[in-house]
This record gives C-alpha cells, sequence and structure tokens, in this order.
DNA sequence: TATATTAGTGTCGATTCTACACTATTGCGG
DNA sequence: CCGCAATAGTGTAGAATCGACACTAATATA
C-alpha cells in the first residue's frame, strides 16, 4: 500500500500582476531562457508552503494570494524518473511588487505580458494560460479582482482590472452598482488627486486578504 | 534545479454514483477498514491514465468520467518521506456498475452514502466532501449531471439527480425549461412505462460522454 | 370502470440585467 | 482668473430572466 519511487515534484508558480494595463507574469531567468519560479518539495514540507517559499526566495515577493491550480505530469517524463508539476498561481496586489524586480543576489527577472510570453511558456494548456482562465472566471463569482488592487484603489482602477482580466469592456455605472452591491470593499473617506481632473473616492477592500464568494 | 527525493505520491479517486436516491461513494476494503480506490504512479504513466488504471483494476468498473480534484499534501507526513496525494473523482452513469459490487478476484467492495461514510473518510475537507462540493457546484453551469445517468432517461430521473447532488428540491416545469433550452439532451421517441401510471418520455444526451459549460 | 400514480404543460409578477448621457470637480495653461 | 481638458460620479427605463404556481394526460391495477 506504501511505498516510494524517484521522482521529480516540481512546483511551479504563476506570479500574476496587473502592470501597463495589462496582466502579467513574473518571470525568472533560467540558462535556457525563461521559467516561471519554482523548485522541488522539501522533506516535511507541505505543497502550500512550498510554492510560498519558492516565490519568496526567487522572486523576493510576499504577501502573495496562492492558489493551487493543477496538477500535471506530462507523457514526456524523462526515462526512467516521473516528472510531476504541481501547478500555483499567485496574484501580486500593485503596492507588493517594485516596479521593475530589482535582482538583489537573485537571479534576473523579467515581467513579460501573458499575451506575448517567451516561447518557452508560450502554451495553450501551460500554467499561465490556465491561470489566467481560472482568475478570469474567478471574477465572476468571487471577490479576487481585489487581491491584484493596492491597499487603497479607486472604482475607476478595480474596474480597469476586471477588464483587463476579463478582455471585455465594462458599463461604468452597471459596474459600479454592482460592485458596491457585493458589500465588500468601503470608502475610505479621502480622495485620490491625481491629475488635472476631479479627485477619485478612495476604497479599501472589507475583508483584505480573503476571498468571498458572491451569491 | 532537478533531482529526486523520497516521495509517497498516491493517487486517490472518489468514486461517485447516484444509487437508491442518495449520492454514495465507492469503497475498497483495506486491512484496517475502507479506503478509495487508489495507489501509486508507475514510471512513465500520466496522472489521468493511473487513477483510470486504479479504479478499474480495483473496482471493475470502466467508462468513468474522471476529474482531477486537488493535491494533497498533509503535513503530518511520515518521518522523512514526503506524502502528496493526488485526488480525483470519477461519475459512474447509472448503467455502468452493477446494483451490489461483485468481488470477482478482487477485494470486498461497498457503496456508502458520501453523507454517512465510515469514520476513517469521513472528513470535511476530504477527498468525498470536497468531490461532492465541486459536483454541487458544476450542476450550475456545465452538463455533468449527465455523466451520472444511463444512456436513456426521463427528466424526472434526470431532476432527481439535480436534486439529490445539490441538496434542494427543484420545480418540475421550471426545471425542464431550464434543461431543454441548454440544448444538450433529445427525445428517444420512445417512453418509459415503468408502473401505473402516464409514461415518461425518454431522452439521451446530445453529446455524450462530454461536459458542456453553460452560457 | 374507478382509482392511484406519475408525466407533462404555460402564465404572470418580481427581479435582475443592460443600455445609455449628463453634471461635478479638479489641474493647467493662456 | 477663466476657460478647457480630463476623469469622477450618478439614475432610469426597457428587456430579459427567474421563480412561483395548478391542472390535465396517460397508464396499471384492483
Amino acid at each position: 500500500m506504501t511505498g516510494s519511487i524517484a521522482l521529480n515534484l516540481r512546483i511551479e508558480v504563476a506570479p500574476l500582476a496587473i502592470r501597463a494595463e495589462r496582466l502579467e507574469a513574473l518571470l525568472v531567468r533560467e540558462p535556457t531562457g525563461w521559467r516561471l519560479p519554482g523548485g522541488l518539495l522539501e522533506t516535511g514540507e507541505n505543497l502550500d508552503a512550498a510554492a510560498r517559499r519558492h516565490l519568496t526566495e526567487q522572486t523576493g515577493l510576499d504577501e502573495a494570494y496562492l492558489e493551487q491550480l493543477y496538477t500535471f505530469s506530462p507523457s514526456e517524463s524523462a526515462a526512467g524518473k516521473l516528472a510531476v508539476t504541481v501547478a500555483y498561481y499567485a496574484l501580486l496586489a500593485r503596492d507588493a511588487f517594485p516596479d521593475e524586480p530589482a535582482a538583489d543576489g537573485r537571479g534576473q527577472m523579467v515581467w513579460s505580458p501573458v499575451a506575448a510570453l517567451p516561447d518557452s511558456l508560450r502554451d495553450p494548456v501551460g500554467i499561465v494560460t490556465l491561470a489566467h482562465r481560472r482568475l478570469a472566471s474567478k471574477l465572476a463569482y468571487s471577490t479576487i479582482a481585489l487581491q491584484l488592487m493596492p491597499e487603497r484603489f479607486t472604482l475607476t482602477e478595480l474596474q480597469a482590472v476586471h477588464e483587463i482580466v476579463s478582455g471585455e469592456t465594462l458599463d461604468k455605472r452597471n459596474f459600479r452598482k454592482r460592485i458596491l452591491a457585493l458589500d465588500c470593499i468601503e470608502a475610505t473617506g479621502d480622495a485620490a488627486r491625481r491629475g488635472g481632473h476631479r479627485p477619485a473616492r478612495l476604497y479599501r477592500a472589507k475583508r483584505s486578504g480573503q476571498v468571498d464568494f458572491i451569491k
């Protein structure tokens, strides 16, 4: 009933964030190109913890929302060895990562738009694409978009995140009605004065860090 | 970046079916009680194939709808070894399994209502409970319930399956309107005459074996 | 032939969704 | 300081969908 075999159990994490009006993934350099952060499971470590550890060690990012995506076992496993990959995705709030990834002792990193990944990661059934799809579908029935927002944000910014992830433009009034009815955000009281126009009211998540299901 | 470690990678499958107006799971005997069908991954084998193989070998059931559920790594892993379990669930059509599991050379088996599992499997975050939840939520946005139906079935039977899985009673007319509007089933032309009452029209899935997403 | 039992069918009000346009407030430049 | 450019913020009405609800139809059996 029990036993053990030579196994290559990798964990890979697709770290996603909104940058420059696009959904982007953070990649780390490997000798032959770019890859997602990840690595092996350590003895006694649990999968969620390992995903978080690899993400933090390789990118310096902490404070991400992490969720398991799927477990892959490509048929082309190395001879005599099993290759199994447990995939996660991480959502980074806009104020949880620097504008440009600083390679402070760590390997080189790059943000890549998910719509234009390097060849090695461009795959219609790959982790990043799957993560994007999962995220887009969760927009409809959860408050997951808040995980991509900074601590304080405007409704226009939140709408932009929804539009970027879903790829569809939304009506401003309908969006506001719908979001406010969810009772998941609250006005902070002050406003963002950015640019030569009327300031926008700033909101914050009511239950920050928590993803609620809707309806 | 690559390597391998002593690892206990199990696959477990929760085989689910509607029996006696309940959702039940098929369990196999182990020395200390009951467990879900499952076992280890073989070299060169892919996870889906392994799940199907263990299910077939241990229960004799083929022709199930299989879907990966989640990958678990309990913190209480045996000392020095990692315990990782990839969980699947299997949906058995009503005509794809015998009324009582025949232990033809195989170990003993039992169908257990998911609401009354043996202690060893009763777990609010366990595989069977999770599979039940996944199935119930998929009722709302897919045609997955058809995987639990025999080849030909009545609308009343299909409604009963929805009610059993979701735990909610449904309005007969609204249910029929909704299902027929999905264009996922078609009348076979003949009727089921069972008992002293008006016979029911028999339907079949239009795209049998395939689970469509709704809307 | 009467009875019991399940199959099968439509409407209406309530709710939700969707499309749609103008006023408000600021910064900046002339 | 005044006008302009730019974004914020707000309500309504028609369409579509949802949900409640009750009777007739067809068969087996006694």
